[in-house]
DNA sequence: CAGTGAGCGAGCTTCCGCTTGACTT
């Protein structure tokens, strides 16, 4: 029997430590936090005093009470999480939990899971930090007042269901306000000059040289002056300069950076990402995921100079630190690197293989050399103005951490890639093969990503790593934003092109603002949004985390109690809500878009008991107004009067088909053709609802009507309702509209009707065993 | 695949941070 206990917060983490430890230590894991605020009645007493009442969460009783049992065996018990708020609290509320004694608990922490750092731990026990403690609870007292608070006032003034908080508001702020910024963006274009030269060198092979007119031309005119004056000038080079360029690898990866990078590099969606990392981390094949630290351990530090020297030799390795400067990080880890630096590649599945190769590359590229380049700039003169123009290139010298971990592009903005410039000489004559002069538009800012509104918010010092995941999902799940691809529309721009003296003028097509997996905000998240900054602007502020943070610091530094800062916050935002309850308006984000020339009636859009809508005519009129659906794709804040007009003119009859109405129309699965009671999609790019014609609506119900045929891959004689059918997921059995998975070790093909019933049979009975929580 | 804000009105929704399962139609 053990005589020591020690307490962590996770599984894999204790599998490690017990590793180091001998025969005398028992090591469990709490899971993470075992206690939280009720949920029902607030959980916090306020007229006594913010009495916070904690229950212990229904999915950690098990784990509670085996714990309480454990403890009671042994004559020490160690509590272990995290170094930081969060992890004090766990060690509090386990003390508290499980009845423990003062004078056999020791608070230990250790920064990193080796054998010494361990016993270094054990023999410097201290108390629990009260201080630390309570700095915990005020945040999480506050934030359950800032969210369950909120929520309701929603609930009542918008709509059901729907949730506010400190963190999720603020991140759907960004959103809309980035949205509103490209809404009101105007494009503003200029023209682009690059010049071809091309010649001959010393061995007679041809070669080409690009170069650039720094500034670009406001207009056509300009840009058609330019290449006039270019007419029958001389080129000639007037100054070649090279100077050294040193770039520098970046640190290795806390939880936000690996998101961002795996999502450029690997397209991984942020779950994605965070799946897969679990699953390297409890292989124990990379340390603990969810950090906000660069620090890299002494041990890592060794084993990386040894890795590299091994791999690439010395002149490869450069050892270094880095600090970490995001707001509020709390560091109780480690960057994010591999267990065993030695190892470039790990077996796994091969999502697994690319993100620990990712991984590998990005810690040893952090303790590599810089990477030494040269950069060449040629000016050249034009005989004709005073304009230069400009070519650049550069040439590597050394590799250094270029040689393991390429940097991924920031922003698109890489229109010239530099390369290696051809031998030049000082006052050569150049003549140029085609100068153009292209028009190119400003962009708007870019929309976010998962990865960038994840930085976005950590720059802000807003949300965890442990809650990054979740705070794109639930700003999802509400409905206030949609992660999406949308395509771009066809712009025409302008080219000018001098060839052999002679000025050409094109006009060509480009697609302009392609999105993919891009967040965009939806009408219900503009209005909560709006109806939120309105009434409670300190809360949506981007600094309120940083401003309460400083104070959770003073709570946590003993300055200040933390009942008394809660009781300040809890005063004032109080009587907001009071007040916006009992006076602020139904918020539905009515906008008006004019008068139907037909009617004369006056057309809005808002949100409505189901979603965005078009109203033609007041509610209080004689006639009762007409109400439509916006379309996927239209928003209240974009959607113009034309386009309003024409969701009144659906459902529409297009003609007979088989003796059948073809109808079409929009419903809860977008546009759709109904005919004989069916009904099937329209495609989404191709087909639009107000102008399709009869022809393509027979095709697309013979297409569905097809492709069902296609689908089925057997019937019965016997029993009609019961088909074997091909899916998304391989075949399924389809019976009286419902589905029922086939085996994986059973052939489809093969299977006889009393086969599938007895299969429908075997899921109908192991459903009803399945018991209902919650 | 329809309805579009209160003329019956129960009981519910909701936060952020720590962790991993069990579950996959």
């Amino acid at each position: 029997m053990e005589n020591n206990l020690i307490i962590v917060e996770s599984p894999a983490k204790a599998k490690t430590i017990k590793k180091f430890l001998g025969k005398d230590f028992l090591v469990k894991s709490s899971f993470g936090h075992i206690r939280d605020l009720e949920k029902k009645n607030f959980g916090i007493e306020i007229e006594n005093n913010y009495r916070p009442q904690y229950v212990i969460s229904e999915d950690k009783k098990k784990i509670v009470s085996e714990l309480r049992k454990s403890a009671k065996n042994v004559k020490i018990i160690w509590l272990a999480p995290d170094e930081d708020r969060e992890g004090e609290a766990i060690a509090w509320h386990l003390f508290e939990v499980l009845k423990l004694k003062p004078d056999n608990t020791k608070r230990i922490v250790f920064h990193e899971i080796t054998k010494n750092a361990i016993q270094n731990a054990i023999n410097n026990p201290r108390n629990i930090d009260k201080n630390l403690v309570d700095a915990q609870q005020a945040r999480r007292i506050l934030d359950r007042m800032v969210g369950f608070k909120l929520s309701p006032v929603l609930w009542e003034k918008i709509k059901p269901a729907l949730s506010a908080g400190r963190v999720q508001s603020v991140a759907v702020r960004l959103l809309v306000e980035r949205e509103r910024e490209i809404i009101a963006f105007k494009s503003k274009s200029a023209f682009k000059v690059t010049a071809i030269f091309e010649f001959l060198d010393k061995n007679n092979n041809k070669v080409e040289l690009k170069a650039e007119l720094p500034k670009k031309l406001e207009t056509k005119e300009q840009a058609l002056d330019f290449l006039n004056k270019c007419k029958n000038a001389e080129f000639e080079i007037e100054e070649i300069s090279t100077k050294p360029l040193k770039k520098s690898p970046s640190p290795p990866f806390t939880t936000s950076t690996l998101q961002q990078e795996a999502s450029r590099k690997l397209g991984f969606s942020v779950s994605q990402t965070m799946a897969v990392a679990q699953k390297l981390y409890e292989a124990g094949k990379i340390t603990y995921m969810r950090t906000d630290s660069v620090n890299l351990s002494n041990i890592a530090l060794t084993l990386a100079k040894k890795a590299i020297s091994d791999k690439y030799g010395m002149k490869y390795s450069k050892s270094r630190k880095y600090k970490t400067k995001t707001k509020g990080a709390q560091e109780a880890h480690e960057a994010i690197r591999p267990t065993y630096l030695e190892n470039k590649s790990v077996s796994g599945s091969n999502t697994e293989q690319r993100l620990y190769e990712l991984i590998w590359k990005r810690t040893i590229a952090s303790q590599m050399s810089d990477a030494l380049l040269e950069k060449t700039t040629v000016i050249i003169r034009i005989s004709t103005m005073e304009e230069k123009l400009i070519a650049s290139g550069e040439v590597l010298k050394f590799d250094g951490f270029l040689k393991v971990y390429k940097v991924s592009a920031e922003e698109e903005d890489q229109e010239t890639s530099k390369g290696l410039l051809p031998p030049l000489k000082m006052n050569q004559k150049l003549s140029p093969e085609i100068i153009s002069a292209t028009e190119k538009f400003t962009n708007y800012p870019p929309r976010y990503t998962e990865g960038s509104l994840v930085k976005k918010l950590e720059e802000l010092g807003i949300g965890r790593p442990s809650t990054y995941v979740p705070i794109i999902s639930t700003i999802q799940n509400r409905g206030y934003v949609v992660k999406e691809d949308r395509p771009g529309k066809e712009r025409e721009y302008v080219l000018l092109s001098l060839i052999n003296n002679t000025i050409k003028k094109e006009t060509r097509i480009e697609i302009a603002g392609v999105e993919k997996s891009k967040m965009f905000p939806n009408d219900i998240g503009m209005v909560v949004n709006d109806f939120l900054v309105e009434h409670f602007k300190d809360i949506l502020n981007f600094n309120f985390t940083a401003s309460v943070e400083k104070e959770f610091d003073e709570i946590a530094a003993g300055k200040i109690v933390w009942t008394e800062m809660i009781d300040k916050f809890y005063r004032a935002f109080h009587k907001k809500v009071e007040k916006t309850m009992e006076s602020s308006e139904w918020s539905k984000g009515e906008r008006e878009l004019g008068t139907d020339p037909k009617s004369k009636k006056i057309v809005t859009v808002k949100i409505g008991r189901y979603g965005p809508v078009a109203q033609l005519g007041k509610s209080g009129d004689a006639q009762k107004p007409k109400f439509a659906s916006l379309l996927k794709g239209q928003h209240i804040e974009t959607i113009i009067l034309e386009e309003a007009l024409d969701l009144f003119k659906l459902p529409r009859i297009l003609g007979k088909y088989e003796n059948k109405d073809i109808t079409i129309g929009v419903g809860r699965f977008g546009p759709y053709v109904m005919h004989n009671s069916k009904f099937y999609s329209l495609q989404k790019e191709t087909d639009d609802p107000f102008t399709i014609k009869m022809g393509r609506a027979i095709e697309i119900i013979e297409d569905k009507r097809e492709e069902d045929r296609k689908k089925v891959i057997k019937t019965f004689e016997e029993n009609h309702d019961l088909k074997i059918l091909k899916g998304r997921w391989g075949p399924y059995i389809s019976f009286k509209k419902e589905n029922f998975k086939i085996p994986k070790n059973k052939d489809a093909k093969s299977l006889s009707l009393q086969n599938c019933l007895d299969l429908i049979k075997n899921r109908q009975k192991s459903k009803a065993k399945t018991p209902k929580i919650k």
